[in-house]
DNA sequence: TATGAATGAGCATTCATTCAT
DNA sequence: TATGAATGAATGCTCATTCAT
C-alpha cells in the first residue's frame, strides 16, 4: 500500500452495524452534494450536516475530505467492474461483432451512470487525479480483458495483443467519455454503440 | 452569457508597451503555475509574485483570477485552432491514410501542449465550464473538417457524413485525451498515432 | 428588508455556555474597538484578538462584519428603551417641570452612554443606515410617550399635540447630541440638563 | 496651524488658471460621487476620472483623500457662514421673534443645502470629525452672533449669556439636524422654522 | 463514541499612494 | 507639469481539521 493509498484509505473498519450506516450516510450525502454542486462547494461540515451526523464523527471514518472522494470513487469502480466483467464473462464465447456491441453499450452504461464520478471526479481532487488510473476499471479487469482477447485470438488480425487491448480500450473508453461530455451530441447511445463496436471490429480485424 | 462574459473580460487593454509586458508576465506566470499545481493551488499572489509583478498590477489588468484563466483557455483555442486549420488544408489533397496520420500527429501534439488547459482547467473553473469554448473552437473548424471529408468522399464508404465526422472526431479527441491521461502508457506517441490512423481510416473505408 | 434582515442575523444561536461566553466577548471586544476607533478601523481580526477568539470563531456566530455592528445596535436599542420607557412611567404622575428634567437627564445619560452606536454607526455601516433602528426605539415607545403628553394635557398649552412631540422630541434628543458631538462645551451635564429642560417646559406651555 | 490643519491643508495653491479649473473639476467630481455613493464608495482614482484627470495629477494638489473631503467641507462651510452672517446683519435691528424666524429659516436652508457634507461627511472621515467642531460655522460667527444677541439683551432674560447662546446654538442646530436625518417628519420645513422660533424666544426670554 | 465549539492558515481582492516616463 | 502603470499593506472571510467535553 502506497503512503498515497494509506492516506486515502478508510481511518477505521466501522465494526458495529450503526457504523456502517453512518458512513453509508456519510457517503450518500457527500455525493449527493458533490454531484449537485462540485467538490470544492461540498465542505465537510455541510456533508456531515446533510448526512446527520457530526463533524467529529464524519472525521472519525474519513481522514480527510480527499478520502470521501476517494471512497466514493472507489465504490463507483467497483460497481462498475463487475457489472464489465460479468458482461465480460457472459460474452465471451460469442463471435467477436456480437460481443463487442453488447460490451460497448455496457461500458456506455457504466460511465454514464457514474459519469460524474468517473469523469469530473478525479479532476477536481488533485490527489485522486494522481490515483485515478491505478483504481480504474481495468486493472480488476486486466485478466478477464486479457482472456476475452485471447478467446477471439483467431478473430483479431494485429500482431502485438497489449498493444491491441491498450489503444481499443482508450478508443472505446476516451469516445464515450468525450460522447459524454458532449452538450450537444448529433446521435443517439444507440448510434455510438453502433458505431463504435464497427469501428472496434474493423480496428481489431486484419 | 454575455454577463459571465463580460465578467471574465481583461479589465483594460494595456495601451504602453510596458503594460503590455506585464500582462504577458502574469499570463506566463499563471500558466506555468496553473499547469503545474492546478487551478485551486495557483493563488493570486503566487501568480503576481512568479511574474515578478505586484499583486496591485494583477488586478489593474484581471478582474478576477477566473479572468485570468479564461484569457488562458482564450489564447490556447485560438493558437490550437489555427495550427490545426493550417494542417488540415495543407493535407487536404493528400490520400486519406496519409493524411490522417499527419493531422492526428498535429492533434496529438496540440492536445499534449495544451492539454491541462484544455481538458482540466474548464473543469476546476466553474465559470469557464460553462462557456465552453470547446464548442467554439469545433465551430471555427467546422467548415475546414467538413470540407475535408468532402474532399476524400470518394474513399470514405460510410453513409452519413454527419454522424462519420461526430464519431471519428469523438474516436481521436477522445482516445487522445484518454491517451494523455494515462501515466503508464504502454505504447509510445508514435505508435498511437501510427494505431489511431489505423483505425480511423478502417472505420471511415467501407 | 427581510433579506437585509436575514443577512445581518446571527448566524447560529450558542447552545452551550461556553459557546454564549464566546459571543459576549466578541461583542464586548467589537463595542469597545468600534467605540474607540471607529467601524472601519475595527478588523474582524482584531476583534477576535482582543476577545480573545479565534477568526473562525467569530465567524461561526456572525456572518459578517455589519452582523457584529447590528448586534450591537440592537442590544443598545433594546437597553435604552427599556431604561426610557421605565424613567416614563415612573415620572407619568409627577408635574411636568419635575419630570421632564429626570426625562431629559435619563436621555441624556442613555445617549451619552450609546452616543458612539446610536449615532456614528448607523452611519458608517452602510446596511445598518437602512436598516433605521431608531424609527423602531421611537416605535417602541410611542405608546409611552404619547401617554405621558396626555397626563400632562391640561399643563400643555399647545394645541396639536402631534406636533408638539414630533418638535419636543427633536428639540432635546437634536439638543443633546449635538452637545455630546461638541468637543468643548462651555456647560455642564447638568447645567444642560437644566437648561433643555426649562426650554422644553417653557415650549409646551403657553 | 496645527499639525492636523496641515495634514489636510491643499497640497499646494493653483497659480494658473488652469490649475484652479483642475482643481474645481476635482471637486465637483468628489462632491458628486460622495452624495451619491458615501465616502468610502469614492475612490481617488474614480474621483480623478470622473473629473477628468489623471491620478496623478489628484495628488499634485490633493494631498490625500482626507484632504479632499477637508476641501469639500471648508468651502461648504464658507459658503454658509457668509450666508448666515449676512442674514444675522440684516436681521439685527429687528425684534427678536420676527429676526429669529428669519435666521432660524436660514439656517434649514444651508442645513439643508449641505447636509450630506455637514452631517455625514465628517462622521465617515475621522480626521474630519476630529476637526469638524473647529471649522463649524459658529466659530467663524462668533462675533456676529453674540452682538446679535448684545442687541437684543434687553428682551433676553437669561443670565448668562455665554450659556444662553451656547444652548440655544445646540437646540437650533440639534433640532435642524435631526428633522434633516428623520425619514418620515410629521411637520413641513415652515412648521419647523415656526416652532423652533416658537421655542427659541421662549426659551430666551424670561 | 459522539458532539460541536474552536482553530487559524490561507485566500481573493481593494485602493490610497508613489514614481518613472 | 501631467500621466497612468505599479505598488503592497491590509481586509473580510472560508473551511478542513482538531480536541475538550
Amino acid at each position: 500500500m502506497s503512503a498515497l493509498e494509506a492516506e486515502l484509505a478508510p481511518r477505521k473498519v466501522p465494526q458495529q452495524q450503526r457504523a456502517q450506516f453512518t458512513v453509508d450516510c456519510i457517503l450518500k450525502a457527500a455525493e449527493s452534494i458533490i454531484v449537485k454542486s462540485g467538490y470544492d462547494a461540498a465542505t465537510t461540515n455541510n456533508i456531515a450536516e446533510v448526512a446527520g451526523v457530526s463533524i467529529g464523527s464524519l472525521y472519525q471514518y474519513f481522514a480527510s475530505k480527499e478520502a470521501i472522494a476517494a471512497a466514493l470513487v472507489e465504490s463507483a469502480v467497483m460497481n462498475a467492474t463487475e457489472v464489465l466483467r460479468d458482461c465480460l464473462i457472459e460474452n465471451m464465447a460469442k463471435p467477436l461483432e456480437e460481443s463487442a456491441r453488447q460490451i460497448i453499450r455496457t461500458i456506455l452504461e457504466t460511465r454514464k451512470q457514474y459519469s460524474f464520478i468517473f469523469l469530473r471526479l478525479p479532476r477536481e481532487v488533485p490527489k485522486l487525479g494522481r490515483l485515478s488510473r491505478n483504481v480504474t476499471t481495468e486493472k480488476f479487469l486486466y485478466n478477464t480483458i486479457r482472456a476475452y482477447y485471447q478467446h477471439h485470438r483467431t478473430e483479431i488480425g494485429v500482431e502485438d495483443i497489449e498493444v491491441a487491448m491498450f489503444v481499443s480500450e482508450h478508443i472505446i473508453v476516451g469516445s464515450i467519455d468525450a460522447y459524454l461530455n458532449n452538450n450537444a451530441p448529433v446521435i443517439t447511445d444507440e448510434q455510438l454503440v453502433e458505431q463504435l463496436s464497427d469501428a472496434f471490429v474493423k480496428y481489431l480485424t486484419k
